[in-house]
DNA sequence: GTGGTCTAGACCACT
DNA sequence: GTGGTCTAGACCACA
């Protein structure tokens, strides 16, 4: 069980992102124990204190908690503040984006909702 | 004048970017010269080095050519080559992860148009 | 009956703390029991060696005593010794750090009579 | 040019301790430069990522920002950040704080503003 | 020159 | 068992 890391970002950052992923899934509930770091250092070997630094990420963002000697365990409410966080920041910094490269490309709405149909085909 | 660097990106990145919007916006016709590195190292307090950094992915990307002992000048066609490669990179990169990103936060075509008619509202 | 326990100091130090301060209000009067350490580690849901922890402590700083087969109680005089210890460390290192905090924050001892009227208000 | 470390507490927390105290007391201006990771971290005999912990908490608190490739710099405003962090800090949590303990140890106002009176002297 | 990242290996405190 | 911290040493991107 390998990992295709992605080497233009670091691997802490995949890591986290992995894990809010799994939030956001329900793959990872709400009250329920992150892999331990070991588990994960192991499993993929990686040292670590960078498996610390993507856990210790998710703990600043209040997406999960330590337990003293327990390990590390997702907060109640957690998937919903992802979902929140994530539309936020979609809505007010991503999608001005989008709006901008649109017109700068010459892309009409009419394109743009083709090419969703079509993505929408491709993935079922 | 001072621009307002965006510490997540390589400076010399945020530059090439820069005249590439410039190109596009039809603000640097083709064929029309470039700042010069030292003008612009001045202008914003940079290494010409740096400069010279951006500078060169222009040519890499042939949007840019050297004439030794004039400077750097925009290419014939320029313009049209930014607009194909950012549609090429939109269509098959970045549009197939908006809709994934869509799907994920539960955002609906109809929240998406709404978003897009509130942009064109305020940027006129 | 949940704690909140603080994440930054080792519930096992929160735990003597508790009981010292049970001890300093008189809610826990010199020659009577400790809760045993099975009541309160099913009750805060603690692995016990976390309870024994806290209350060895107790016992190396002579505030209470083992009676074997009978538990673990306040030693005589365990309020005094408390009070005193207290006061101790109170006045030769917390309160010279909190002189030089006043001054290093510009805080008059006015204020700082101020903050302390405004607090007992509250207090009752 | 040894600093005597405190053990109980981890060295990244006390480097940056030490970074703000300099902001404070003005040895440290604000737009100057932090001295390099590499510098500290031969100076004192460190791990430079030991030290980059520490100024990447000052980052995060918006007390030093980076430059890619120049270096760490105290922001604009820094001790004025501090110092209202610090009088925050102090006067909802420390000080309701000190009054409880106070109140139990029964250490009157009187004795209290005696004890800081002495304190003044043997400071000068 | 600057900081960022990672590995390997060790020791610690806590539950 | 859990996570936290540190060292030593290496490589990278950036200015």
């Amino acid at each position: 069980m390998q990992i295709q890391w992605d080497d233009s970002q670091p691997i802490y950052l995949q890591l986290r992102d992995r894990v809010q992923n799994m939030i956001l899934e329900g793959n990872l509930a709400e009250g329920e124990a992150l892999p331990s770091v070991r588990t994960v250092s192991a499993e993929y070997q990686l040292n670590p204190i960078t498996v610390s630094k993507a856990y210790q990420l998710l703990v600043d963002d209040q997406l999960a908690e330590k337990k003293r000697g327990l390990g590390m365990f997702v907060v109640d409410g957690a998937k919903d503040k992802l979902l929140q966080q994530e539309r936020e920041v979609f809505l007010t910094t991503e999608l001005p984006a989008l709006l901008r490269k649109l017109k700068r490309l010459n892309i009409t709405r009419e394109e743009l909702l083709d090419a969703l149909d079509k993505e929408e085909l491709d993935n079922g």
